[in-house]
DNA sequence: ACCGCTAACTTATCGGCGTTCACTCACTTC
DNA sequence: GAAGTGAGTGAACGCCGATAAGTTAGCGGT
């Protein structure tokens, strides 16, 4: 560029950073490494050579900040998902009740995997190993956005809607809305219905379900007939 | 081993293969790959490298037979799938009646997707690109899996138990399936509830959840007093 | 019996990856 | 100005998927 070399991608030049300020560095690693996967949008691209080249550090620096990569991709999807529970509280906020406050929290959810695949994908589509996997497993459960769903889920069970443990029933609703939010980041170019409506119904779905699961535990042994007899009582 | 040497894993050696029958190296490729991906259950031990070292070959052969690593996989995955059709359709002919079929065809599915998920989650929980894309929807959509399924919701529509088209309610019931299916598979080390449990409580709630949901379509409407009313009349 | 053709397979190599080790640089403190 | 140390590098290792060019071996034709 300036060189008469044509260069491909910026690569930045670093002035190194002061003699008590060496966590800066991290700072900008984090930010290259987060720009990188929201721009490109694939996991591969943010491999340490990138990111090394696009702070202008070599690339064993970085480890003077993360223990590994993997150190760097959870750093930030940390950082990614505190805006999750942002959102979704932002969304219950808005229900006209603790019923409809689930839903809206449902549908958030899903559409910010949708709107942060990547960072979805690393986080919640990828194999935990047994040693992380505690950790882990602390992370999710310690997470205000869990935290504050089964909160949700509580308010529900106190108001009638809902019966049982808000902790289970958060775990059932929690796979409904990760499974539409999984199969849209992972499948983009599946032939889905309008997202919106898609993502509406699974919600809405898992909504009734677990409210009327609970009542009806025992629903496959009732025979055919009565069953539907008993749904047609919802109906309007 | 028989050369003073040791030798840490099997180093198979292979005699070439006849004339016309080429294609022999092919089926043990792919017997190989399927092998290591069980054997380990990690997707990263399925190396070219390691497929070709146990087949006692050289690597650019594999190139032979397959177009790229994907494909390898592709052509493992399609093998395992092959069985998640006959085991659903098995467990739909269990059931008491047709929507007993489907809850029995949902937990199929989810159990098939934790005793393999490697496999599952090759073909799942990655992501396609937008060229491969089209081939995999169209692999999905014209499987002989997700097609039953379509045809066993259409028997519950025609049974008047759900209401609507049966592929769109189809979709829905694949992601609270794949929900379960992929969260167990990504973290195995989460303390789940009992495996059974679980996944018979999110595909109840599903179950359910779809037979009410097109009842009560406009249910968030209602004041939350009369939806716990409407709910309470399900209860025997 | 030999030749040539070509299917089947190998050797060598490329560029990229994560990771490690030994090293240099520059600033602070004495 | 020497010592010490935090900040950052260069070079290398072993792995990966992929490609290009070369070699082997068996069959068909003469």
């Amino acid at each position: 560029m300036w060189n008469g070399s044509p260069r491909m991608s910026e690569t930045a030049v670093r002035r190194r950073s002061a003699r008590g300020k060496g966590a800066e560095l991290r700072g900008e690693l984090l930010r290259a490494a987060m720009d990188l996967l929201t721009e490109t949008g694939e996991e591969d691209a943010v491999s340490l050579r990138a990111v090394a080249q696009r702070v202008g550090v070599s690339v064993p620096s970085i480890y003077l900040h993360f223990a590994d990569k993997q150190a760097l991709l959870d750093a930030v999807c940390e950082e990614v998902f505190a805006a999750l529970d942002a959102q979704m509280q932002a969304a219950a906020r808005e229900g006209t009740d603790v019923f409809d406050a689930l839903r809206l929290q449902g549908t958030a959810y899903v559409k910010f995997a949708v709107a942060n695949p990547e960072h979805y994908r690393i986080v919640l589509m990828r194999k935990h190993d047994p040693q992380t996997g505690g950790e882990h497993a602390d992370f999710v459960m310690a997470s205000s956005a869990f935290a504050h769903f089964v909160g949700s889920v509580q308010e529900c069970v106190d108001a009638g809607v809902l019966e049982g443990d808000a902790g289970t029933l958060a775990l059932q609703l929690w796979a409904a809305a990760h499974g539409v939010a999984a199969l849209l980041v992972a499948k983009p170019y599946f032939p889905w219905p309008p997202l919106d409506d898609y993502i509406e119904q699974v919600v809405r779905m898992a909504g009734m379900g677990i409210a009327a699961s609970s009542r009806l535990a025992d629903c496959d042994a009732l025979p055919l007939p009565e069953l539907i007899e008993r749904l047609n009582t919802l109906r309007p």
